[in-house]
DNA sequence: TGAAAGGTTGGTAACGGTAACATCATTTCG
DNA sequence: CGAAATGATGTTACCGTTACCAACCTTTCA
């Protein structure tokens, strides 16, 4: 049973008195800084807890000018790949003191801006936000922060401060290269039409340039809009291949469309990998209990978060040349032939 | 290009000064409160854009005792239901001014003591979070806080302040009626075992009572640790079968495992849903584009968030009772036979 | 024309903590 | 045994903003 409480909310001033000590010593038992004898200590914490006191981080924050937020600020919920980078990073995290705020910005550079804006205002003590592509007053906003900014995904441009990820123009070439060292030719892509993902876009440029060394071009795409579902897949590829039925390789931009064109495929009966190819990226291992596991890209999510947490926390200096390069690794799958 | 800056933080007395009106007065124009003649206004706004200013909101916090933060405390963000929620919350804060920041505990009481603790610190204007069981000092903290506190998912047992959500005991029963409505009798069960998840136990504990009634009850049972994916749900499909060949049914407690129950069903040829029907839970629309729709319980997450976030923003009254309950809405699909 | 009313601005005192330093008691050690 | 080091506690001055009230300047209208 807790204490009768009035409405006042209650302050150090309160259990200072409560205790018999002065407001600064029950601030350093909360603490834990400074020398306090343990008989006082004991009374502060009994004093505190019966009370049902809870410290004001806001006056806290003020006073000392630190705060231990981190700043998250990422495009999107709805599918599996934030919430894993968001699983490194407070792992990471965890016994740092630090805690992650999280923002979402549905893949809006207005948002984003807005976002940045508000979590700044709570002078966190590290910023870590995904992408390379930032409006100008939200590059004007982080420019002289004075924090630590690290820029999350992608490592295909120019980091404010700090960027941990991957290459996904490597990854894109990486693929190609694999769909073309398995015998394939007539190659389609499948992806989101979405101008503001800029890594789902550097990917594709990665995979075509490679392709184009090769003497070879799409032969078709396919774009959708909105967000990605087993039956988007299934219905795109459906009208790809309804197109162009010779393609002997889809490339998809994500795992999840990827699943829904292999299900669609296989109904169908499809040979493949025999005569068809299928590919996704991210490596979601949500999906692995597919009829087929599908060739993908994994894309490090879980690493990137460690890292950039680790940079922010200082348990890891930044580079010196502000880039921590991550390597897309293939996964083979069942969806492509053996070389 | 914005000006150089030095090493200490910008505050209104920066642009107070480089705008020429006292502090106050630019406090105003930055939150749009009370008369500020339009000249002034502008010369204030002007000055604040040139030199990047960002309002302090610890200090403004502390000033006004007021933070437009709200706490939402959730087990996890590595399945689908969770993210739903918050996008719900999000979307019906929008307009409200007021920011969702989100905390996870894993399943652990203890986190969820630790966060909520860490939440309340920063003097939320209200608090959101799952579940209706809490450790006893987690009580203690939200018996008195003073604020708006809801929580959410579930209904079958006592709010501290308000509950919004569906009755998982109700959802059970409703499934158990579907499932011997449609004639199977041979019934098996897959679940986590998470003594923490209150929810599916509520919902299993429905579904066994509404059995009871017609004098049938579980013919078989499996359960598995960890989190849900579609290789999880095969496995545990294949063992339950292996051990019960005879079962005519199987609920699952949710669609992730369903859906891995499904594919490897249809693999082995099973008779879907003529000699075997199949059922999960969540009404998750990621997992249309199956080869069959997963018969399933709607649990109506976004719904629930907006409910939740609606009556923390006060856009809706408190009910008298304490208690919004939302209905659980059963989805046929294809994997049971149609009445 | 002068008082009242309203719009616009500024001064001052909080808000609830913490940093930095001061103070006093106790221990250590040459 | 006295000086210096160390431990334990208190005092004071902020941290950057907003609430509250006072002051001033117009405009309105009897």
């Amino acid at each position: 049973m807790t204490t009768k409480r009035t409405s006042r909310p209650l302050t150090l001033r309160d259990v200072s008195e409560a205790s018999g000590v002065s407001e600064m010593t029950v601030s350093r038992v909360l603490r834990n800084r400074g020398d306090v004898s343990a008989a006082t200590r004991e009374k502060v914490l009994t004093a505190a807890r019966t009370l049902g006191y809870v410290p004001n981080k806001i006056a806290g924050g003020l006073a000392s000018q630190r705060v231990n937020l981190v700043a998250v600020i990422i495009p999107s919920l709805s599918n599996m790949v934030f919430p894993e980078v968001l699983g490194g990073i407070s792992a990471e995290l965890d016994d740092t003191g630090l805690q992650p705020v999280v923002g979402v910005t549905n893949y809006s550079p207005s948002r984003e801006d807005a976002v940045l804006y508000d979590m700044l205002s709570w002078r966190p003590s590290g910023v870590i936000l995904a992408g390379l592509e930032h409006s100008l007053p939200a590059r004007a906003m982080l420019d002289n922060v004075g924090l630590p900014v690290v820029e999350i995904m992608d490592i295909d441009g120019d980091a404010i401060d700090t960027a941990v990820g991957i290459s996904h123009r490597r990854a894109g070439a990486e693929m190609a290269a694999e769909i073309l060292a398995a015998g394939y030719r007539r190659i389609g892509f499948i992806g989101t039409h979405m101008p503001e993902d800029h890594r789902a876009r550097k990917r594709l440029a990665g995979f075509e340039e490679h392709l184009a060394q090769a003497g070879i071009t799409l032969a078709a795409r396919e774009y959708y809009q909105g967000g990605s579902s087993l039956q988007k897949g299934r219905e795109l590829t459906e009208r790809i291949l309804a197109r162009e039925p010779e393609l002997d390789f889809l490339y998809f931009s994500n795992d999840m469309i990827g699943a829904g064109g292999l299900l669609w495929c296989l109904e169908k009966g499809y040979d493949i990998p025999g005569k068809l190819g299928l590919a996704g990226f991210n490596g979601v291992d949500l999906l692995d209990g597919l009829p087929m596991r599908l060739t993908t890209t994994d894309a490090r999510r879980v690493d990137i978060g460690r890292r950039a947490a680790r940079i922010v926390a200082g348990k890891e200096p930044r580079p010196e040349n502000g880039i921590v390069a991550l390597s897309p690794t293939f996964l083979p799958g069942d969806t492509i032939r053996k070389g």
